[in-house]
DNA sequence: TGTACATCAGTGAACGCGCGTTCACTGATGTAC
DNA sequence: TGTACATCAGTGAACGCGCGTTCACTGATGTAC
């Protein structure tokens, strides 16, 4: 029985993670369908033969990437939707993702370069969490007073906005760089409450 | 002088042309940082040296992708946005975007596939004629009544949101195929009834 | 605890293949007179 | 109009190179007794 986790099998995970990495910081440059598995082999210092161990090939590496930087984020958003005050809502969820883009910037650069990628796997990966994603968001929404009379329909149109916004504002971020993290926070902000806006004046008529 | 255009200079043309529609026809399936030349000059039929009398390489071929798809789009664009009632702007701009996508789905895929890809060239390139698009949008909501009391920034904004709003449309049309097309169309113009909202209520106070 | 065998992450040689690029070329088209 | 020369889009052979994948292997770790 496990007594530890077992020397060899943490030495594997080592070497996967290195992988994942080195893949990563390969892929700021290029497209994950013209990423090779000898160059990530190379980058990590061990024998192209010893990727096998670990990944069928690179499609299947990058749905790895994939859980690694979306996998963990719902609970994080989760929590940031919990806020019940429209313009801290905002605002928490914009510091979120400027945060995420600040730390991990390889990481949200992958997911937006192949979210509309050549490799359908990773294409449908990223949907099925950026899916999850609405879903929760159309769930806090749906518990709060502003969505009486929202309609199923509705709330989750209204989630897809957030979710849509979410990810160009991740993009907008990388795009600027740090020192235009400022403008971008702001611009993202004023998007949001004209969006709020229009979700608060929904009901008014036709 | 030129009595005609030139035989020589025709021909040459029709190489360029069916390397473009090759290339793209290609990129359905992959990304331009993986797309090879010699891929493109054997589906054309020409030997893999011809490719270097059109273009330097892949990444300029690609250059020339984002002006055929984007470069006549301008004037299309600006008609639909002359239009001055909102609720019917909304409907034939989205109808515009899904004319688009049904009569060149493989453009609007490069597009959207290679709009955060790994070609920097590409990129660049791109950007530069979705501003130009925001800067049009923002100047035919400058000239409108209701735009009154907004400042050129907010209304750069507001034209932002449109222009992401629709190659967000273009990308959801893709994805659904012709049958998901009415779905698509009825949300993206209830998300962007929701934007005009917001819109009106702007200035309504903090 | 010690021994004998099983497992399996990582190795290294070998393979056939398609790649991008070079080069001197060909022959139809264009131009000057 | 006819002739002699220039241009240049497309050719085809050749190159060196890195690719993905196979295979039998090694030796440290794990397991059974």
């Amino acid at each position: 029985m496990s007594h530890t986790v077992g020397i060899r099998q943490a030495q594997k995970q080592r070497t996967r993670q290195a992988l994942l990495d080195a893949a990563l910081r390969l892929l700021e440059e290029q497209s994950l369908s013209s990423l090779g598995l000898r160059e990530v082999t190379r980058a990590v210092g061990v024998a192209p033969t010893a990727f096998y161990r670990h990944f069928r090939d690179t499609a299947d590496l990058g749905v790895a990437l994939v859980e690694e930087t979306l996998g963990s984020l719902h609970l994080t958003i989760g929590e940031a939707l919990r806020e019940p005050r429209d313009e801290a809502r905002i605002e928490r969820t914009v510091a979120l993702v400027a945060a995420l883009v600040r730390t991990s910037p390889a990481h949200v650069r992958f997911i937006a370069r192949e979210r509309h990628g050549g490799v359908a796997a990773v294409r449908a990966a990223i949907g099925e969490q950026l899916d999850r994603f609405s879903e929760e968001v159309a769930a806090a929404f749906a518990g709060e007073p502003e969505s009486a009379g929202w309609s199923q329909e509705d709330l989750r149109m209204l989630a897809g906005v957030y979710v849509d916004h979410m990810v160009m504002t991740a993009s907008s971020f990388l795009e600027a760089g740090p020192g235009g993290e400022d403008r971008v926070r702001a611009l993202a902000v004023r998007q949001l409450r004209l969006i709020s806006l229009g979700r608060r004046h929904w009901l008014d008529g036709p």
